[in-house]
DNA sequence: AATGAATGAGGCTTCATTCAT
DNA sequence: AATGAATGAAGCCTCATTCAT
């Protein structure tokens, strides 16, 4: 995960520093599957009950073991939802950093940041939802604090390229950029509470249809609203 | 609260209908003064640490009870926890009716409207928070049915603004009315979970900040995606 | 409990440091009696079988309750036994300073603090059987490293007294006090474990036997090793 | 073992009888050494936090493999302790007897097995520690039956030379040979609790001490209690 | 000889709730 | 209105042991 603090350097982005991956780091590759699978399907629970309101034993019913035996791959309840989250941070992170480095103008590169965003609604749905819903109850434990670390990094990503495009002038320069992203990352992930794959609309088309709205805005005609840039 | 389905009839609404309120109608004066500051209480620990992370006696004990005496005033943890929703989903949605009678232009019935949504972010923030995150949690029991009826009932409310905007050309037609709500509501109530009051911005502010992005998108010169109306 | 490693100042001798007693302190007078009968059940058991081979479900069943109902009165197992142990130390100690406090000659101040020893097997005989066997156990736990305190209280108590012995040439000079103190205390506590009350000899014919051979010896006539005193 | 009950029989003394002895005695030489290595490891975890509080787990982490794999060289934790336990009692009591067979007078021969004990405190530190701490567990077992077979034996070896001393006038005849034997042996055993090798005194310095002690007692000057012999 | 996965029983503890006082 | 004791269900986790590979 990325949580080193530092957006610049590659080296080692993404290596194991969350608890889960610590333990998952010392499996051989064939064992993982066995593990991963168990995640996955303790994963689907947790959004769709809550981390806390998804019992060990229902997850060890849904991979058809006994509750006991999860803890041969398990430390812990949490071990799992750590896994779950780390895994799609990971992601995620890894995604942004190359969007960010093709160089190209600063609203390229958002609009391709939300169209990431919104392309991990449906691979990392279940992760996606337990970090909006648990999000305030796992933080509280220290093994989570690497949580915050990487919303802090994805935050620094986010910010400098808004505050890249206002310098370029290509962005009105009288929003506020953190504000901006927080506004931005929000409508993205939670769109995870809606949206379900196969109705009418795919990811795709949610991305088209934010970035629309958040270059262009709502409204018809002139722009009716101050601006310098 | 407003699940009675019906948006034109006005009468009996915001009239109980939630279990919570049954038994709230009931109480005396001087025991509902009791009953609410403990409600009030209990609505800063489910934002603070989920409600089922929170436990009967933790209430008790901010309140100076054991935790055997709160069932003196309520008939169980989630009438608790009733009471705090409705009675935010009352106010609220009693506010975007007066916000709708005003008759006025689309763009300035959605703007207040929007206003109407930060402004609760403050009296509300417990509400809000606890509705963001136990939501899914809490909307498996069949008392909660209501929280269904009530965001159904916003939701024809903002759609219907929506659409009567694009029918008079102030909105661009090319956007989905439905789409564009649910991205508005979640922006606005996501800021529950870092805004803090007494801070840079206040809500009026972040309300202003988001119109202008909302209306005349982030960008800067001529608008650049297509549009038809 | 007397571990603030002043045998000297009394005052404050016997206050509560033991997490149990914290606990304990709190109750009133009333609500003791049900706690300090649990307490006795406990001890029994624990003393029988062990703290770690007995489950709380026996000592709830041995009172006629269901085992979460012994978490009205106690934090946790642990708080259980360190109550069990902490009263039996504070007694003893409180006996030692007394018999110490007769500034009598080191012979006769010894020989009551043998008397004091055997006379706690039988009103202690649990919790005494508790520290001999479970002892290595508990100190694993920080919470008991009150015991260790204790422990030391005792021993510089007893050795005092042997060294004043010496000095005064009451006691043989050839011996080292310290390793001394540690044969007679364990002499003494480990009786616990084929002393039956009711049998062949109670615990003041013990006391007697005991000082007998510990002062002059198993062996008739002349003495026949070394000695200055 | 020694739990033949027969002290002057010495044909199949040593011959196993507890259940490890069997499982032992059909291991070949290569996988004894093995089995011997992981005894060792067993006992002094046992030893440190007790018998019960070590894990299979903790053993096989020790010797480097899963914990499943001890079960290749044991039928059950069960068995490790049998064999740690049974090991030691075997060497105790040749050593008794030996020192028995000796036919000297029984302050000589008490004295030598006062010796023998505290001999043992080194080599067998683990297993008397064990026994110490465990044995109250432990014998609620059948297979540990033989465990009281021994002790009975023991004590037969020793009240036997005090009865015998006190015959031939040596040893005071106003003391209780049983009783001051299970004090004798209390005080040597428990000494494992607070004994460890290259402190100030070795074991042999402990024996001296003790039977200086034991023999012409603590006192000073004329004996002052009554004697008979 | 050892692994890795799983079992099954049971342990401690939590907690919403009830009820006599 | 509140206390204090208790309930009963359930939760997470541990651990000795088994067994196919």
């Amino acid at each position: 995960m990325a949580h080193n603090g530092n957006v610049t350097t590659r080296k080692n982005s993404g290596t194991a520093t969350s608890p889960a991956k610590r333990q998952r780091a010392t499996s051989s590759g064939a064992a993982s599957e066995r593990r991963d699978h168990l995640v996955k399907l303790a994963a689907e629970l947790f959004a769709r009950k809550g981390f806390q309101a998804t019992t060990v034993r229902e997850i060890a019913d849904e991979a058809g073991i006994l509750s006991g035996s999860l803890y041969h791959h398990f430390d812990s309840k949490e071990t799992i939802v750590d896994e779950v989250l780390s895994t799609f941070l990971d992601d995620l992170i890894a995604r942004y950093r190359a969007a960010v480095d093709n160089n190209s103008d600063a609203r390229t590169v958002l609009s391709e940041m939300v169209r990431i965003g919104f392309g991990t609604l449906e691979p990392h749905r279940a992760a996606i939802t337990v970090m909006q819903n648990d999000w305030n109850y796992l933080r509280q434990f220290e093994r989570f604090n690497y949580l915050v670390k990487a919303e802090d990094e994805v935050e620094q990503i986010w910010v400098a390229q808004i505050k890249a495009g206002q310098a370029a002038g290509l962005f009105r320069a009288d929003v506020d950029p953190k504000l901006t992203y927080r506004m931005i990352r929000d409508t993205i992930w939670v769109a995870v509470r809606w949206f379900r794959p196969g109705g009418r609309l795919n990811t795709s088309a949610l991305a088209e249809h934010y970035i629309t709205v958040l270059f262009d805005g709502l409204a018809t005609g002139e722009r009716t609203t101050q601006r310098q840039g």
